[in-house]
DNA sequence: CTCAATGCAAACTATTTGCATTCGA
DNA sequence: TCGAATGCAAATAGTTTGCATTGAG
């Protein structure tokens, strides 16, 4: 099932409604590769819908993350960025702390030593984060 | 170098100076295992020291952080919280999604993988965080 | 003495909320 | 029609800053 369709079941499973403005958001959200704060998605919305609000776009964010069709992001530069997420296709991300780029990973060897320590632990994951940071090769290049 | 005389060090060098309130922040920040927010150490150190002011209290922890004595997480609860750094002991975290337990682990292998990873996209790691998020075993019992 | 640190209050930033109005089912 | 969604503005929460005063070196 592709996110578009979780994402219509899950609102009319809870009895909401499907706006113009989720669609919008939604396509234009899935139609990158960005990983978008809230103010990037709205800036990019306004050029096309100028009256689409800042409180809608964030709330429709909440709102995919909530229904599993987007990840809340946090790079420790104090926005939070939000991700599409293809069901069982997670990853983890090395980010430059120079230009900002970032790259995403995958490691299964990682998610098996992940789940050996959680159970060593008793815990029961239910999501995890992974983020390398440091100088993409361009970046090193130029500091050095 | 214990990390009092990290400290004391950088202050020197950078031409800083070493208040007392700078002391008393640090003993108390050093002298226990939690993950403090501003607000939990400001809390804390104003019982002892009621006329210690919050602004203080939060430059001190990111000059502790500056300093390499410290380092900041954020578990996505809109809070920065400042752990004490143990030089060569870098440890990731178990965080309980219920009753915010923070358990912390090391793995040497996930630390390899990590430098696969980065030399395989040209990276230059200079740090990482890895968090698993989910249910202590405590937790699992009662709701589950 | 000098300049950094402090404590207070005010400013900022990102996020969230209240509410009158609009709109989908 | 009726309640959810929207857009605006205002509120909130965490963090940061300006400034007069204090205090370390």
């Amino acid at each position: 099932m592709d996110r578009i369709s979780v994402f219509n079941e899950y609102v009319r499973r809870k009895g909401l409604k499907n706006t113009n403005q989720r669609m919008v958001i939604l396509e234009t959200f899935l139609g990158s590769k960005s990983h978008y704060s809230t103010e990037d998605l709205y800036m990019k919305l306004r050029k096309e819908y100028p009256k689409i609000g800042y409180a809608t776009v964030h709330r429709t964010l909440k709102l995919f993350a909530e229904c599993g069709i987007a990840i809340e992001l946090n790079f420790g530069d104090g926005q939070t960025r939000f991700e599409p997420l293809i069901a069982d296709q997670h990853h983890d991300h090395l980010v430059c702390t120079s230009c900002g780029l970032i790259v995403e990973f995958t490691e299964t060897r990682i998610e098996r030593l992940q789940e050996q320590i959680a159970s060593q632990y008793n815990f029961k994951i239910e999501r995890h984060r992974h983020e390398l940071y440091g100088l993409c090769s361009d970046c090193a290049k130029k500091q050095g």
